[in-house]
DNA sequence: GCGCAGAAAATCGTATACAATTTAACCGCT
DNA sequence: AGCGGTTAAATTGTATACGATTTTCTGCGC
């Protein structure tokens, strides 16, 4: 579905390899196989890809525009540790920018495209019964591809990017602060959202919308977790 | 007012040379400058700014991320030519977040922020009345920094980026498709977006503001240029 | 055993080098 | 003169090299 959309409107990217490595990073961290704070040498990103420090080091920097990875001079790459307060912020934006997307999908949808989403919700569902690590994964991939598949039916390239790293982001926060183990929580929520567009009901749309963000958010912890390194971490 | 923003959320950068780099290129871009187009090839930035291709080189690759210069694979970095439908969507961008800025902002603003905008705008109108290359470079980038402004205040910095970036883009839109030759036209509105907020008037101020994008847009001439070579040009 | 200076190792920042690709120049041909 | 093809120049893609900074290790003194 992504790469449909990529090849239609005629994205000609810059690099050749630190594109892969990009990507490929970028999946890693999306589907938690590394977690918030794990460093990213160069090095380290060169030899696994068998390419050398400086596409690797493109690749870091790339990720490091779309906020999945902070480089800090002179010490390195890491998988963001997005703070409380920038957690907030992303879910502050999604609320700001999603219900916009959503009319715009609403106004250009077709039949095809709506039976799209239902399959993407139905295998949706299908993960969330089965159990194991892949399984999990796919889960939290599937789950955000929802809210991307509606920024691409939007039409609008830059706010598909713009989601994209949203939803991203939003899957390191959900990595750090979440608490029900289950990401699962608003499955129902994203069939009651198309069924609320197939019916026309614009607006209802937008709060179910709304609803789901919110509930999401309220399913993290955001307090300031600050390592409570030392004498906190025995005083009990 | 942006220096003061970005030291404030203790914003750490990757690249110590390539950052200066490239926020030259975007100023030079923004002020216009540089005309979409323009060839930036990696050794004559390296040699202007004094520092070798692999610096050159990762600030133009930064400026591809915010889509203000397009590298071509093998072909090289050129200050961006975007495309009528582009330009659409990047306004359509602005439409769809800025009422939610504004609202934001409005929710968070002092006496002391209306204080600073009126004062921006008031820079502004004398900027207009001013004639001169160089005037109109400050009136171009003041007229953007109202909308910056808001962004700001809304105190998301990821929104803030994000309107950093729409507003560059729509700067080169404007430069390319631009047809009243003062981007002057909506000045009067910025201070009515003002007097709204300060008399709690949110609705009307985004409805304001949805006019003054719309008043922007209107002034496009946003149809296909197709560079009309070889025989159209000489068809008359 | 603990802490601290100093050295060694690892890692990043930047420049340079070389291969691959594109662009231009040149030259003979019609 | 105009055109196609071959070759030279310019430019990008990627790797390597080297100085600078940070981290780790070591050993000495307490």
């Amino acid at each position: 579905m992504k790469s449909a959309a990529k090849a239609m409107q005629a994205e000609e990217v810059a690099e050749t390899g630190a594109h892969q490595i990009r990507d490929a990073i970028r999946e890693a961290i999306v589907e938690r196989r590394l977690s918030p704070g794990t460093k990213l040498s160069e090095s380290d990103v060169g030899n696994l890809f068998n390419v050398s420090r400086t596409l690797a080091r493109a690749a870091l920097q790339a990720l490091s525009y779309e906020g999945l990875v902070s480089v800090e001079k002179n010490r390195g790459a890491f998988v963001a540790y997005p703070s409380p307060d920038e957690a907030r912020q992303i879910f502050s934006a999604r609320r700001l920018v999603e219900p916009g997307i959503l009319r715009e999908a609403a106004a250009r949808i077709t039949a095809d495209d709506i039976r799209n989403l239902r399959e993407l919700l139905q295998e949706e569902g299908r993960l969330m019964s089965e159990r194991g690590q892949t399984a999990r994964r796919a889960e939290i991939k599937a789950s955000g591809d929802f809210h991307l598949m509606l920024a691409e039916l939007s039409g609008n390239a830059i706010m598909q990017r713009f989601m994209e790293e949203l939803v991203a982001r939003s899957s390191l926060v959900i990595a750090l602060y979440g608490q029900s183990t289950a990401s699962s929580c608003g499955h129902s929520e994203h069939g009651d959202i198309i069924s609320a567009i197939e019916g026309n009901e614009l607006d209802r749309a937008c709060q179910l919308m709304l609803h789901h963000i919110a509930h999401i958010e309220a399913d993290l912890d955001l307090r300031e977790r600050k390592s409570l390194g030392l004498k906190e971490a025995f005083e009990l």
